[in-house]
DNA sequence: GGTTTCATTTGATTAAGATCAATGAATTTG
DNA sequence: CAAATTCATTGATCTTAATCAAATGAAACC
């Protein structure tokens, strides 16, 4: 996955701002936030060294600074839980943010970790929240972006909570999809960075259910898959596969 | 569940507000909200009458105007899916905010509908941003509610992800005690305003294995149920039940 | 008050996915 | 490069919870 050419964004020419090849930007920019704003938000934002593989963007207990946006790579949330186990929470993509979640109690409650190389942006959340209240757009921006996450997040339950292993490999699958397209990538080809425990352990299956999950579905022609590497051969049956299987719960509209 | 009295809080006597009642105050208050702002907050805060059971609060598709701060009784949202089927996203107790996951589209993509007759604080979103511009520490308040709330669903997500029947729903049950009791009911006992069809949806689970949980929590001395009314006898190994039942997922702790 | 309707409980059977066990492929390490 | 280790796939069996079926209980309606 290397990075996104800006599709039609206004006159960028005269920025020089680095947040130019951020696909954050591209959620930022259009709500409201112009140029000017924009250099004074790039001027907040730390750069760092890509992660390697395996390393840790921070870890539960770490103290709350600031949010992460991943510019390239990916990133796996996790928690543990009790004795060494643990429940992987989120893949994290491109142009998204990571540590949304340690808002309230200051610190994290999950760890963060590279899936890939990975190159993300520091953006310390005092800063951020003294633009906000400079620049009304961005603070809006920034609930939306956390409503966006809590709608995300709603849909995963909806998963989880009721589907086959079937549609939850497949709505995991049309999901990283869909956010690579939005984000500018092929929704059709791409590489999975996470192991197939980590997709397991993510929608509560167990590994080896994953792995003839994703069998059947190469020899049902819905893909092609090697390794890491996957190809979305039909992504409409695979959407239908998405959906809640037969039936499900059985509360018919009634009235108020 | 009758309202709960309030109780230490800072001298409420000069302040007229009606959100000295509310639930959701002692989320503010503490927060760095005075007196004069909680005034002015009372002040958008516009009253309604009490919903009727089975009243909705908003329907998915509806502009998204306002946030609803529950003040007694419990709603519950859910999104319908495809053809008449719905899923259960989540049980609002009082105190608590709904409407977060609207804020990105500018619609609801769910609805709310009343558990029992219960009332609420409508609380209109333009008006309360307008205000977080003004008053920084509810700004900050509001992000930290939405954090809290992003935090909430991660630890559903596990819920529903991994754990047997028995683990889902003795969560669901501590998970309750434990919100009630941060708004100062008794975590003990409690009665259970959603049907146990709501429950089982909510849990990915079915009607029938929710029931058959019921009884066998009781005979094993976890709990006594009848009808809607609960009393947890033993938290402790209702949250043993509520961990991991076994060895979920084998990831130890690597090294960076 | 009695009937209809809906919610809940209980039992018997079935199916989906977990678990156990083993092998094969790929990446890392010395 | 070979050995070691991790990761992925495949097969056989077992467990859990879904489904099917029915009965009972509660509440709404006329």
């Amino acid at each position: 996955m290397s990075n996104a050419e800006a599709p039609n964004v206004v006159s960028l020419s005269g920025l020089k701002a680095a947040c130019r090849n951020c696909s954050l930007y591209h959620l930022c920019l259009p709500l409201g936030i112009d140029a000017d704003d924009m250099e004074e938000l790039d001027r907040i934002i730390r750069r760092r060294r890509p992660l390697r593989r395996g390393e840790y963007l921070f870890q539960p207990g770490d103290s709350f600074k600031s949010l992460y946006a991943i510019r390239s790579g990916s990133v796996k949330t996790y928690t543990p839980t009790e004795e060494g186990y643990e429940q992987v929470t989120g893949f994290h993509l491109p142009g998204e943010l990571v540590g949304l979640d340690a808002i309230t109690r200051e610190c994290h409650p999950c760890a963060a970790r590279a899936l890939e190389t990975t190159s993300v942006c520091e953006i310390p959340f005092e800063r951020l929240e003294e633009l906000g209240a400079k620049i009304p757009g961005l603070q809006r921006q920034l609930l939306r972006l956390m409503s966006k996450e809590l709608l995300e997040d709603e849909q995963l339950m909806m998963l989880l909570g009721k589907k086959s292993a079937e549609s939850r490999l497949a709505a995991l699958l049309l999901g990283i999809s869909e956010r690579l397209r939005q984000r500018g990538f092929s929704p059709r080809e791409f590489n999975l960075s996470m192991s197939r425990n980590d997709i397991a352990n993510y929608l509560g299956l167990a590994v080896e259910t994953v792995s003839r999950l994703f069998t059947r579905f190469q020899s049902d022609g819905l893909l092609t898959v090697e390794r890491k590497h996957v190809v979305l051969l039909d992504r409409e049956r695979l959407a239908i596969l998405a959906r809640p299987s037969g039936g499900d719960t059985d509360q018919r509209e009634c009235r108020p």
